[in-house]
DNA sequence: GTCTATAACTAGATAGAC
DNA sequence: GTCTATCTAGTTATAGAC
């Protein structure tokens, strides 16, 4: 029972840590965030982070695979039912927009801040690989009876896209402001819109061999 | 005289340590740039950091806009000379490829790692603002003669572009290879080459009204 | 303009009480 | 599992010699 109790007492309180962790990014930038700051920003004692973690880039990591998998949980029904481009298009604006947003923000700091760093790197890239999969098998399903779509290499595209979404992510954290950002998904959203008919027109008129 | 050489001196050496911060922030991380690692990688004293530029974020942001004027520099005529989506694309990707690299990846560092500080936030996106208008003119100039050019948003597209190439720099870093970011480039220029009969055929057999 | 020395502070991390 | 106290090392930044 005592034990039962305590490793839930633990459980809550890795969470409190992995929760602060994410927000003081978001708040202070990566450059300022410290065991001491993200304690302060939870109000917790600085060494849990060492007892839970053991070492704050360890927590960091942590707590982007948590939010990834949150956010995954969130997306992947919507992903796996989508049927053109600008439905795509328009899961991604609300990727961005969303509630959950703060972790995009964290994301594109530690991405940026630890881009350098051999060890952490392949690990952060390694967390976010299930988007690049569930895009790509979107995206298969999206192309399938457009005539280029053989000649459309789709991992590639896939990989753009999510390289796109860390871009717009830290641009928009930089200007402080999502004006941009949300103009850009409106956009993008009417150009795969119009795409359709495009495409369709295409499928009869023009004629491609992909062999 | 004496007074020509020491200011000339001191030119010298501000652009020793230019140059060494930026070759600090890609070697090892934003996160482990201090003004002493900075002054280890360079090899000269660490308080001409404070001497010349004030802060070591002072000093970043002005390593960033030095680094950026030399990319402009190079890369300006070919800008305003580019002809083809195809071209545009080239010249991303071989200002990804290309020698100044570095330069790239402390950008895409400096970026995230700042990207929730009010204050170099916003000097960081005026610094790179002027992309947006090279890339602006550029895409205005190719899309001209193109029957769907008047619903494309040339400004957003070209912020879009912006974030591709910051995204693709930093996750690029991240995987510690430029492996799956050569392809993309590749990619694209095939597919931007792609869209040439298109928009040819489409000119005469598709009509569109902006008004 | 460049150096040494140092002040004042903050970081990660751990030992040990509770 | 959580706290206080502390060690060590690294940080920015400055004063003052050269």
């Amino acid at each position: 029972m005592a034990t039962r109790k305590t490793s839930r007492a633990g459980e809550e309180t890795k969470n409190k840590i992995l929760d602060a962790a994410l927000e003081t990014v978001r708040l202070e930038g990566l450059i300022n965030t410290s065991a001491r700051a993200i304690a302060r920003v939870g109000d917790f004692n600085q060494a849990l982070v060492f007892y839970h973690f053991g070492s704050v880039e360890e927590l960091l990591l942590s707590a982007l695979e948590r939010a990834n998998v949150r956010r995954m949980a969130r997306f992947e029904e919507r992903l796996k039912d989508v049927e053109d481009l600008a439905g795509l298009v328009r899961i991604a604006s609300e990727l961005h927009a969303g509630d959950d947003d703060p972790d995009a923000s964290a994301l594109a700091a530690i991405a940026g801040g630890w881009a350098a760093n051999s060890d952490f790197g392949p690990r952060v890239i390694a967390t976010l690989e299930p988007w690049n999969v569930l895009v790509a098998d979107a995206l298969r399903r999206i192309m399938a009876d457009w005539p280029i779509g053989p000649f459309i290499p789709v991992d590639d595209f896939a990989y753009a896209m999510a390289a796109l979404f860390l871009g717009i992510e830290t641009m928009s954290r930089l200007e402080g402001n999502d004006d941009r950002a949300t103009r850009l998904f409106a956009a993008l959203e009417g150009l795969s819109r119009l795409s359709a008919p495009f495409v369709d027109q295409l499928g009869a008129q023009f004629t491609v061999d992909p062999g």
